[in-house]
DNA sequence: TTTTGATAACTTTTT
DNA sequence: GTTATCAAAA
């Protein structure tokens, strides 16, 4: 095993009980030492059941399951932090006043109700940059573990966490949030989870917030046996609370912490890896580290500036062309972009080519609106509290019952503290309705009746289609002829992943399934068959390597972003992103950049990016 | 009271 | 180019 690893990677493999840290470089294989570590650990006698390997993005997780299964034939827990709350949470939650069956609210979900709360405290239907301002406020104080100090935002969070209680659902954050306020008030529960995982491995370390950070600390706290992986050059996430500082901080928090050093890197030409050096050496506030590999030269990297995005686009398919002409597969290149509406005119120049191309990430498949009135069926089937969902399936297709009736409902049942099916079902005579809203309810209810009875007998797909089956659902798409039959193949695509879900599942539930979607939603979706471009936000790119790159929209107020323009902590934030855009490239490197860009309909002149100056002038070739 | 159509205000990045 | 929001019509 070791032959394949050099001597820091093999003395991390290695390494005891206790706490370390490794410092691992872009492209240094990082991955490989945890898979290893883990692989090693299961050697020397420890059951794979007391692992556990906490990832960033589910899609890591998946490939460290499969790699140590591989390896070991053995299977160890490897999930987010967020899923592993949400595991704890299920078996939990009920400590904190939760039933144990819980609906998982999306962003635009928690929005809902947040606007709810606002409504009620007489803030009116106020302007959205205030919705989002407070939804961001609370964010931020359940990933900080802080208390909001205004009066006012403080008595909005209180209401607001009232209500996901009384609708028994949680917001992203509370799946950290409640998992602290568990591990730390219930002295039972946190030592049964101590107990249970002894040994824990972190990945991407630098972008834990403080929640994340207190929960790695609590379950590590009896056995000391927490290894993290990381490199504060590429945290990326601060708009999550991310502190890259937890990784500067490790030997603080865990005294006695060994540090291991990965800085030769097996993945790019020194030419890609100098200007990543060189660009990254512009950032004041950070462990000074540089990258080598023995992967020689390589070619110079390709700049291009276009006159505008659509020479841009055009430019990036042509040399996507080339390439491929080449005897490049399509797999092995890939697009970045800072953000999601720049990958328009890729798209474009891509089609009118035919290129076969994939957008990771994105607008999700589960965001459409026709998906989410029918996962909203899904989780008022298993709730009478889920005051959202009710909201959502009320009137999908549409009873007559409007915002002056829904008003009054919810008015009436919140001050009665009666669930909102409840409500609906044995106290509607508490308000006065009309003939209409009644009839429309009515018929609400006894669809809901005739499929909470039939159901439970159902796999998931069958029961999708006994909602469109019983709500004429999708005579109601046809309202709008233009956009029903792609509608209607979402759907269809929808209970084709239902099926292929259930069919892979021991214990599949509905409960099962909605979290699946909520917290992994992309997952599914990224299976093409064919070979094709990849292009992604410069986000979504971490963690990923492709032989070409092209990193597109070098340009200031893009890449650095605009609204990071007034902070030099964002500023440098930008630079690690655009640091770790230029690190996933192996062989050839492209940045372009474009002189005008049509932002809200007009044209507006651009200016190059400073990236671009900070990379040294003889690593490029203008083309 | 609900539905509809027209007008405005927007877009950073994500579990 | 797009999605909420507000006004008038049914």
């Amino acid at each position: 095993m070791s032959t394949l690893l050099n001597p820091e990677q093999t003395e991390a493999v290695l390494h005891g009980d206790g706490p370390l840290l490794v410092l691992a470089g872009a492209g240094s294989g990082k991955t490989r030492v945890i898979t290893y570590r883990i692989a090693h650990l299961i050697e020397t006698g420890i059951d794979p059941e007391q692992i556990l390997a906490v990832t960033f993005t589910n899609k890591a997780a998946e490939e460290m399951r499969t790699r140590i299964h591989a390896l070991k034939n053995a299977r160890v827990l490897a999930t987010t932090f967020h899923s592993l709350g949400a595991r704890i949470l299920r078996g939990s939650i009920h400590q904190l006043g939760f039933q144990n069956i819980f609906a998982i609210y999306d962003e635009d979900d928690s929005e809902k109700l947040l606007k709810n709360c606002l409504d009620q405290l007489g803030f009116g239907s106020g302007d959205k940059g205030f919705v989002k301002e407070t939804r961001r406020a609370i964010s931020e104080a359940k990933n900080n573990l802080t208390a909001i100090n205004d009066n006012v935002l403080s008595q909005v969070y209180h209401i607001y966490n009232q209500k996901l209680k009384e609708c028994n659902a949680l917001d992203f954050d509370d799946l950290l949030f409640l998992t602290v306020q568990l591990l730390q008030n219930f002295p039972e529960t946190r030592t049964f989870y101590q107990n249970r995982w002894r040994y824990i491995l972190i990945d991407e370390y630098q972008d834990t917030n403080i929640a994340q950070y207190t929960i790695a600390k609590i379950l590590s706290e009896k056995y000391q046996n927490i290894f993290v992986v990381g490199d504060p050059d590429q945290s990326i996430y601060s708009l999550r609370g991310a502190r890259y500082q937890n990784i500067l901080n490790f030997e603080r928090d865990f005294p006695g912490a060994r540090v291991i050093t990965l800085d030769q890197n097996y993945r790019s030409t020194n030419t890609i890896l100098e200007a990543a050096n060189a660009l990254i050496a512009k950032n004041t506030n950070r462990f000074e580290k540089a990258l080598w590999s023995e992967l020689g030269e390589g070619s110079k990297i390709g700049l291009y500036i276009a006159y505008s995005e659509r020479q841009e686009a055009d430019f990036v398919a042509q040399r996507i062309n080339q390439h491929h002409h080449y005897d490049t597969s399509l797999d092995s290149i890939a697009v970045f972009y800072r953000t999601n509406a720049q990958s328009r005119p890729f798209e474009d120049a891509l089609l009118s080519r035919r290129i076969p191309y994939i957008i990771i990430g994105g607008v999700s498949f589960y965001e459409r609106r026709e998906v989410k009135d029918i996962l909203a069926y899904l989780r008022i089937l298993i709730s009478n509290t889920d005051l959202i969902s009710f909201l959502r399936t009320i009137n999908a297709p549409k009873r007559g019952i409007g915002l002056a009736s829904l008003d009054k409902i919810i008015h009436s049942a919140t001050t009665h503290q009666i669930p909102i099916i409840t409500f609906c079902e044995e106290h509607l005579d508490k308000i006065k309705l009309g003939g209409k809203q009644i009839e429309g309810m009515r018929n609400y209810l006894q669809t809901l009746h005739r499929l909470r009875t039939t159901t439970p007998r159902l796999k998931i797909a069958e029961v999708i289609q006994e909602i469109l089956n019983l709500t004429g659902y999708l005579a109601f798409l046809e309202q709008d002829p233009e956009t029903a039959q792609e509608r209607k193949e979402n759907i269809d695509e929808l209970m084709g992943k239902a099926a292929e879900w259930e069919e892979a599942q021991e214990n599949p539930s509905i409960q099962l399934f909605l979290e699946e979607l909520t917290l992994r939603p992309t997952a599914s979706v990224e299976n093409p068959d064919a070979p094709c471009i990849k292009m992604m936000t410069l986000h979504n790119s971490k963690g990923l390597e492709f032989p070409i790159v092209f990193l597109t929209g070098l340009e200031e107020d893009i890449l650095p972003h605009i609204n990071s323009k007034l902070d030099p902590a964002a500023i440098e934030e930008e630079r690690r992103l655009c640091y770790v855009g230029i690190t996933r490239a192996k062989k050839t490197l492209y940045l372009t950049a474009s002189t005008y860009r049509y932002t809200w309909g007009t044209e507006r002149l651009m200016a190059p990016s400073r990236f671009l100056r900070e990379i040294p002038e003889e690593l490029l070739l203008r083309l």
